[in-house]
DNA sequence: AAATTAGTTGGCAAAAAAGCCAAATAATGA
DNA sequence: TCATTATTTGGCTTTTTTGCCAACTAATTT
C-alpha cells in the first residue's frame, strides 16, 4: 500500500472519531475546559450510555484524555490545536453558503 | 436546539465528508494540484462509481469543487486550510503513539 | 455493609454509509 | 452518425455505526 495511503487510514481514524454532532459538540465545550460526563451528556442532551461510548471512542482515536477524580470522570481535548480546525469547517460552511471563492484562507 | 449543537450539525456535513481513508487521500493529493476523476481512481484503487459518488459528497459538503473540460472532470480543493488540519490530525496520532502530552501545539 | 451516585460494557435492533454492477449522459473523434 | 472515452446515477447488498436497555463496576455516603 502506498505511503499516501497508509496516512489516509491513520488519519481516518482521528477524523471519524470527530464525525458526529454529539462528538463535535463535545469537542466543542470541551475547548473551554474539562467536563464530567454527566455534565456533558446534558449538554448533548442524549443518554448517558450512548455519550459514554462516544467518549471512550473519541478517547481512543486520542481526541481526549480522561481523569478520575471520586466518582467522577473528567474529560479534555488531548490537543488544543482544534480551535484552528474548527476556524477551517466554519469557513467551508460560509462559502458554499456564499457560493463564492475562499477569501479568508 | 443550542446554538453550539446547531453548529456541531453544521459542522458534522463537513467532517464526516472528510471521514474515508479514500476521501482523505484525494484530499491530500489535490493539495497538490488539481486531477481529474481517473487519475484519482488510480491513486484510490477503487471503482470509479464508488470514487464518483465520493467526490460528489465531498463537493456537495463544500469540499471541493471542479470544472469539466474537454471529456475530462477536474477536482481540486475549495480551500487549502486543510494543510494545517492536516498537521493537527498527524500530530494527534504521534502523540497517541508517544503516549505523552501534546509538546507542539 | 447496604444504598447511592457516576460511569462503563454487552448486546441487539435500527439507521446510515460503502461499494459494485448495470445503465445513462456527455464530449470527442472516426 | 456511430463508436469511444470519461464520468455520473440508480439500484441493491453488505458493512459499519448509532443508540438504547439491562447489567455491571467503582467510589462514596449512611
Amino acid at each position: 500500500m502506498s505511503p499516501k495511503m497508509e496516512s489516509a487510514k491513520q488519519r481516518s481514524v482521528v477524523v471519524k472519531a470527530m464525525a458526529h454532532p454529539t462528538r463535535l459538540l463535545v469537542m466543542d465545550v470541551l475547548t473551554s475546559g474539562e467536563r464530567c460526563v454527566n455534565d456533558l451528556k446534558d449538554l448533548a442532551g442524549c443518554d448517558v450510555t450512548t455519550l459514554s461510548k462516544h467518549l471512550a471512542l473519541m478517547r481512543q482515536a486520542g481526541l481526549l484524555q480522561c481523569e478520575k477524580r471520586g466518582l467522577k470522570v473528567f474529560y479534555r481535548m488531548a490537543c488544543p490545536c482544534f480551535l484552528e480546525f474548527f476556524r477551517c469547517i466554519d469557513l467551508i460552511k460560509a462559502n458554499q453558503d456564499l457560493s463564492n471563492a475562499c477569501a479568508e484562507c
